[in-house]
DNA sequence: ACAGTAATGGCACTCGTGGCGATAAAGCCA
DNA sequence: TGGCTTTATCGCCACGAGTGCCATTACTGT
């Protein structure tokens, strides 16, 4: 899971610290004095290492409580893959959204506190703009693939945008309701959606 | 339109520019070295005012593009309420919205210019989420008022959501091709998304 | 021990942003 | 005309994110 156990020791100085560790100091201070006033010199302080280095493991701040979001994304296109062709399009790509919100509930940082963090600051709202590119991206290329058309052209392009207001829409009642579970309110979403759209 | 007109000269000192003058200097200087390139000393130069004024007309260098949408969003507010009780929901939201985005092409920055810029520049992306969620909040509410439900209830979010992933989506196809009208694209979103979602 | 290698981390710089207070340019009124 | 009030402008300083540059460090392999 974490680079330093899958990265077999390279040759040159060894790493200080990792992605783990840098994500569990930032939600600490984050916890502590919120995202926006705890600095990148309070959270480098903390892990013990140098603002320099953080930019080593993360583009900038607001990717901290992304944590990896790109080994996430790349286990969202397996699913998506793995969906079998006979089932119509939109059960396929709603079957992998649903699929790719069962977190499980050992992480730590856990999914709900990442998720509230980013979904209530609201520089982290904006910035969060480029994950979600990224996994309409791949929401597109999969309709692209199934309906022979380009990942840009309207069709996959609204599908993605579509299903990421869906689980935008499911994640924040999720958050509102302690007692919801994601994958119940991404079902409840999408047959609401239905409804209003579909000419009874 | 632009404040200095409507202003009626109050007592103290008299305003030194307007948004609309700020606006054009800044397309200016986007067009020339990009917008990230262009620094907020360069605008106020160009305008001839300090840099420190540019902060009084807008929130932040990424608020300029947007101009003063605080104004157009009231107008969207009053174009939903404007729909006929009569017409089923998706209907009434879906016309508002088209209505919404008919533009007059004698601006300046035209339109198109605005939402390119917006739309290519990775920062500006971002930073638009603050306007989409005042837009989408007109459309929870309106949704609320008719469904007898709250805005923050998971039907109204949800179609405030699915409109805006209909419109980018629209915005992205009209901006790929010059030929393309936005409305019409709206409209061909709509009948795609409604084709991929309904049982036949 | 020495060379090679790769991560660290300090330094200096740019830029957006916000606070504070001084100042300029008008109108109002005597 | 001269002061008073009002309101916008603008300079100055400070902070924090982000970036390029480069010396340094701590390993591995020979």
């Amino acid at each position: 899971m974490t680079d330093q156990d899958v990265r077999r020791r390279a040759r040159g100085r060894p790493v200080a610290t990792s992605h783990a560790e840098i994500e569990q100091a930032a939600f600490e201070l984050f916890g502590e004095r919120g995202f926006e006033r705890t600095t990148l010199d309070a959270i480098a302080e903390r892990v013990g290492v140098g603002r320099r280095t953080l930019f080593r493991y993360y583009q900038s701040k607001n990717d901290i409580p992304w944590g990896q979001f790109d080994q996430t994304l790349a286990g969202f296109r397996k699913l998506l893959a793995a969906q079998p062709h006979e089932i119509p399009l939109h059960d396929a790509v709603h079957r992998a959204v649903v699929d790719f919100n069962r977190f499980p509930d050992n992480a730590r940082p856990s999914h709900r506190d990442r998720m509230r963090l980013i979904l209530t600051t609201p520089e982290l709202r904006a910035h969060s703009v480029h994950q979600y590119a990224a996994w309409r991206a791949a929401i597109a290329e999969y309709v692209a693939r199934r309906t022979n058309a380009r990942p840009s052209d309207l069709v996959p392009r609204l599908i993605g945008q579509v299903s990421l207001a869906l689980a935008l829409t499911a994640y924040e009642v999720w958050l509102d309701d302690e007692s919801a579970d994601l994958p119940g309110v991404l079902d409840e979403g999408m047959s609401n959606l239905v409804r209003y759209l579909c000419p009874t």
